[in-house]
Parts: C-alpha cells; structure tokens; sequence
DNA sequence: TTTTTTAGTTTGAATTTCAAACTATCCTGC
DNA sequence: GCAGGATAGTTTGAAATTCAAACTAAAAAA
C-alpha cells in the first residue's frame, strides 16, 4: 500500500502541475517565435481553422465554435481580430448567406505549422524514451483519463 | 512506421484534448458542489495556501504567487476577495512586518477537502485501470514529458 | 405570405490579469 | 544611529477575455 500512495502522488503531481505547463510553454513558444502577435487562443482559433479545413469537418463560424467550446460572440470578436492581423478570411456561403465560412490565409497556414512543429516535438520527445509497449500503455492510461473526463460531464 | 504515425496521433490528441479537459470539469465539478463560490483560481490559491502550511514551504504571499506563478497584484486581489469571502485569513509576520503569512480558515480547509477529493478520484480512477507495470510506464511518460516542458523554459 | 428558426454580430458588463507607482518596513554601510 | 537601497505587499489604471442578451439578416416552415 506505500508504494502505491507513491504511484499515487506522482500521479497526482503530474497530473496537476505537468499540464498546467503545456499552456505556459505554448504561450512562451509563441512568444519567442514569428508569429509574436498571436495569443494561444487565437493560435488554437487558427488551427481549428485549418484542421476544419484539412478534414472537411465543418468550418462554418458555429462549427469552429463548438469545436472550441467558446461562445459566438466571443468567436466573432477573435475571427474579426485575427482577420484584421492577416491570419484568416471570411467568405460568406453562396447557397446560405446566413452562413460565414472560415480559412486561413498563407500567412495563417504558415502561422499553424509553426505550431504544429512545437506539438511534433513535443510528442515525438515522449515517444523517444518510450518503447512501442511503453506508448501503449501511456496511451490507456491517458484514455481512461479521458474516459474519467466524459463520464463527469 | 505507418503504426508509429498512429500512435503520435493518438499521443497528440490527448496532450491536446484531453488535459483542456482537465480545467473544464474542474471547473464543473466545483460549480455543483458545496463551494460554488469559488472560482478554479480561487480554489488553487485555497490549495496553495493548504499545501504550504502542511510541507512547511512558505506561507508568504510571495511565496504563494511564486508557486502559482501569478503576479503579486494579481494574488493581493484573490486573497483579499478570499478573505472577504471567509475561506483563508492574513496574519502580519511577528518579526519582519512586512510580510503577510497566509492561512486557511476552517471552511477554507474543508473546501480544500472537497478538491482534494476531485483529484483523489481521477488519479485513483486512472490508477485502477493499470496494473504497477503500467503505472509505471505512465508515470514514465508523463516524465519525459516534464523534462520537455522544463528544458523549454 | 407571415412566423419561426438559424447564423452571426454587436453591446454592455463582469472577470482576470499585470506593470508600474506607491507605502511601509527592514537591512547595510558609513 | 541614520541615509539609501532593497524587499513585501497594496493600489491603480489599463488591457484582454469572455459571455449573455439584444439585434440583424437570411432561410425554412407553416
């Protein structure tokens, strides 16, 4: 049972501290990098963008909403922002005119691969000082997480 | 290579995902329960509070804006809303005047409880889906992934 | 053709945060 | 001692972020 109270508050630890990071070092990340002028929320705006986009998930102004979980109103302060800064365009729907339909310019792509070099490393980084079971096993228990995260919404 | 592609997918997803997660039902949870008053900030200004008067590893309100890594302005409104609100209590230092020791009160340490609880039932939650080897190889990872984030600082 | 619904924007208020100025106290060197 | 600098915390003023609710325009339903 001791040890397990360890396992426990390493856990716990990781858990609690090691994430709280994440968002810190993306936000240094950006600051250090090219795209200064850009906040970690509108970074992840632009990448919902893009991904919406790649995937053909819906990249209409409610679809990058939801997938944020942030409010329209909100969405539309930060989309009118990020369009003023050059990083995505606006383009209303010929068939429905209710409907905006979001993209990233060049300079919005460029923005998104940038950050999407910061995530390869870092996930790359855990994955070298694991073997192919080790990642397995990380993986679950990083699933039964989630599990615990769906079940308590 | 094609499986390990998968795997960094997978990884991607919950460093991404997932862990936003985390905040979100912390949020959640402490919106149902007993201390709906309490904003997540509040609550781990509480938490620091609690912790550092256990380990003994300083109760100053520098010492507490240190580990939450906030501003001292920043932390001087929390506690002063905090206070109002009955959940911790400031006490001048005897010796050096200066300085502000903070402590929780009675029902500040209760709703520490009542967190403390939350992240019981994660971690355990998490822990009861692995056996010791896989726990330890999860804790593995999550420590390749503290030594990433503390080398791009 | 009305009425209702949907998509997005605007508005107004609340919250959160921080840097910088400020106050009070302590420490150092003369 | 005491002047000058350092330290702890507070206050202030401004910026950023967010959301609900009111609003506009367009589409769908009745």
């Amino acid at each position: 049972m001791r040890i397990i109270n360890d396992y426990y508050a390493e856990l716990n630890h990781f858990l609690v501290e090691v994430f709280n990071e994440i968002l810190r070092v993306e936000e240094a990340s950006l600051k250090k990098g090219e795209f200064k002028n850009l906040s970690v929320r509108e970074m992840h705006v632009i990448e919902a963008i893009c991904t919406a986009n790649e995937r053909e998930t819906g990249n209409r102004a409610t679809d990058i909403a939801h997938a944020l979980r942030i409010s329209a109103g909100t969405l539309t302060t930060t989309v009118s922002l990020l369009e003023k800064k050059g990083y995505i365009k606006r383009k209303q729907d010929v068939q429905d005119k209710r409907i905006i339909r979001l993209f990233a310019t060049e300079k919005g792509m460029s923005a998104n691969r940038a950050h999407q070099s910061f995530h390869h490393e870092m996930v790359t980084n855990v994955m070298n000082t694991l073997d192919i079971e080790g990642i397995e096993v990380l993986i679950k228990g990083l699933k039964s997480l989630e599990m615990f995260f769906n079940s308590n919404k």
